[in-house]
DNA sequence: CAGTGAATTTACAGCGCTGTAAATTCTGTG
DNA sequence: CACAGAATTTACAGCGCTGTAAATTCACTG
């Protein structure tokens, strides 16, 4: 059995095509008669309507693709959750790609080899520089996401990182904390994200008149949890002191957390700790993790907000906007007394 | 500026539309010549094929769905992660679609509104009956995930989750726990994850001779890490005495370490903790945690194998297969030394 | 019941691409 | 250099749908 097309309804219903389409898409003037008789053949004959005939028709094809480098990561996963959700009330589906957060990857997506097959990209860059992603062809709606390079030409929005890690670190210092590490950072060349929010770092420091001091950057061989612990080991087994850590993102922090606990220092006696992002897990391990948390919401609904004007034609200068954040209190790092 | 199709790369090179066709899609019997002239043409107007066009013309999306209840658990991100590199590998993209793990969102996936516009989809149902399932339309290509309902007609992939959930039981026995829990089935109607490791939990009890206590089972309101970790306090606190507990996931697993904790107990001389997935945390809290690993990439390898046959005409009955676990041993239960 | 404007329905022309089968060009041979 | 057979290229139709504009029907009014 061949797959019933439009036509095929109309022949049964003994209407035109186009009324039958006009009865699948709920176009209102259509009288009640011919609606009942319509929807009668397109359930008899369990009538689907086909995706690609339509996109190719009205040049829309419902999809967002959201990018970043690896859903497995809980704050991406996090993200891809609420903006699948958000999305789906608006009417769209989610394309996900990942990059594997290589440069290739990257520049795979803003090349953008297909089109037409997604109406809005969503894009958190990790390494891509603002210069590349601005030489993207403008032809889809694009917004990016994160505390990356911002082209001009290009809709953003992101939370304030300087403000966020300076609020982190300023909190420790209340909590009487003069040692204060950063954790996580790239041992080579610095991810966008990690060089804010050190900077954010050291003005938090400033603020609290505490000395920089570079032996307590605690980088990290790769961004993830496995590593970031292997470097505190290593820092605490160097005999570096210090009595807190603000952590690149949760991740660093939960290595940071078993790194200390496997060498008998108490969290947060001994070493206060602060995690970035929020996520589920960190008010789920023992001790509870203190974090950054970006309001996502307000940021997915602004990206796609803004990604759903550019479809609509919009096609001025980029925007940028700044969502809020929160330091999350919780035992690692708790309220100062 | 209007989009450059086809036929406009076609006039520049002075070629014919199903020329260019072949050679923006690899075909082989293209002169050199010629298809040198045409790449020329494509890089001077920057042509991208239209995925709608494409699709419509072939019948094929190049796009699979991947189905489940929410992206932001671990073991879903996990699994979106590496089915999203697998499809990738075999130039298939993946479309997420979210369930919410409520009844209407399985059936909406099953009964597929729109049809052209994946090639097929791999669905891990939570709560759908077996029934409902094979009712499906067989239109769109379709492989099962997991331990639920598997009817005949419809190809579907898992790990033996009873000997799985007994494996876990009786390596708690031989580390000579005799009072061993079950945490985190749901509190009302069981999804069928939920059934078959209770079952091989029980199954696990006998293998060791050990009497099957009722009050051991300890419910959890809904089936994730807050309500697992509160159902543990609250079972702790009515005075509930156990050495060890099989835990339904790695999330409930997360939560009963953070209550066991809380109230003081030690992991695992007090009590021993299994979870099930492996998730990436489990290595990463602390106690590190002893989970059942399935082999998912076996699983996801099949799932795609099977889909791509079905892609290809494959019509004949459901094939059921059954990949591999393994119960990785970690502090919270660690090897019987 | 003709006449009017509004509501409903229709015919038609593509959207951009690829499969088919036929046309053309090329290659090597005698 | 003619010719068969292979390699390359082309014309054409149509995948399933919707936008447009025109055609038809409807509901009232006088």
């Amino acid at each position: 059995m061949a797959k019933t097309r439009l036509q095929d309804v109309a022949d049964v219903a003994g209407v035109s095509m186009k009324t039958v389409s006009n009865v699948v898409r709920g176009y209102e003037h259509v009288s009640e008669k011919t609606r009942l008789r319509v929807q009668q053949a397109i359930d008899d004959l369990a009538y689907r309507p086909n995706a690609s005939g339509r996109s190719l028709a009205t040049g829309r094809s419902g999809m967002l693709a959201l990018v970043f480098s690896d859903v497995s990561i809980p704050y991406y996963s996090e993200l891809a959750h609420l903006i699948s959700e958000l999305a789906s009330d608006r009417g769209y589906r989610l394309l996900l790609e990942q990059t594997s957060g290589t440069l290739e990857g990257e520049r795979a997506v803003v090349s953008a080899a297909e089109g037409g097959l997604v109406d809005g990209v969503i894009f958190q860059p990790s390494l891509l520089s603002s210069a590349e992603i601005a030489q993207h062809r403008g032809d889809v709606p694009f917004v990016l996401l994160g505390e990356g390079p911002a082209p001009l030409s290009v809709d953003h929005v992101m939370i304030d990182n300087i403000a966020a890690a300076a609020a982190a670190t300023s909190h420790l210092a209340r909590l009487g904390r003069r040692r204060i590490a950063f954790l996580g950072h790239e041992l080579g060349s610095q991810t966008q994200t990690s060089k804010v929010r050190l900077i954010g770092y050291q003005n938090g420091l400033e603020q609290a008149g505490l000395p920089l001091d570079l032996s307590l950057l605690i980088a990290s061989r790769s961004v993830n949890a496995g590593e970031s612990a292997q470097a505190v080991r290593e820092a605490l087994d160097h005999g570096l002191e210090f009595d807190a850590i603000v952590c690149r993102d949760d991740l660093a922090a939960f290595g940071a957390l078993r790194a200390l606990q496997e060498r008998g220092l108490r969290v947060p006696e001994d070493v206060a700790v602060t995690g970035w992002d929020d996520v589920a897990m960190a008010a789920l391990v023992h001790p509870s993790l203190s974090s950054i948390r970006p309001d996502t919401r307000t940021l997915a609904t602004w990206a796609l907000d803004m990604l759903e004007e550019r479809i609509d034609g919009y096609d001025g200068i980029g925007r940028h906007r700044v969502a809020d954040f929160e330091l999350v209190l919780r035992e690692s790092a708790p309220a100062v007394s």
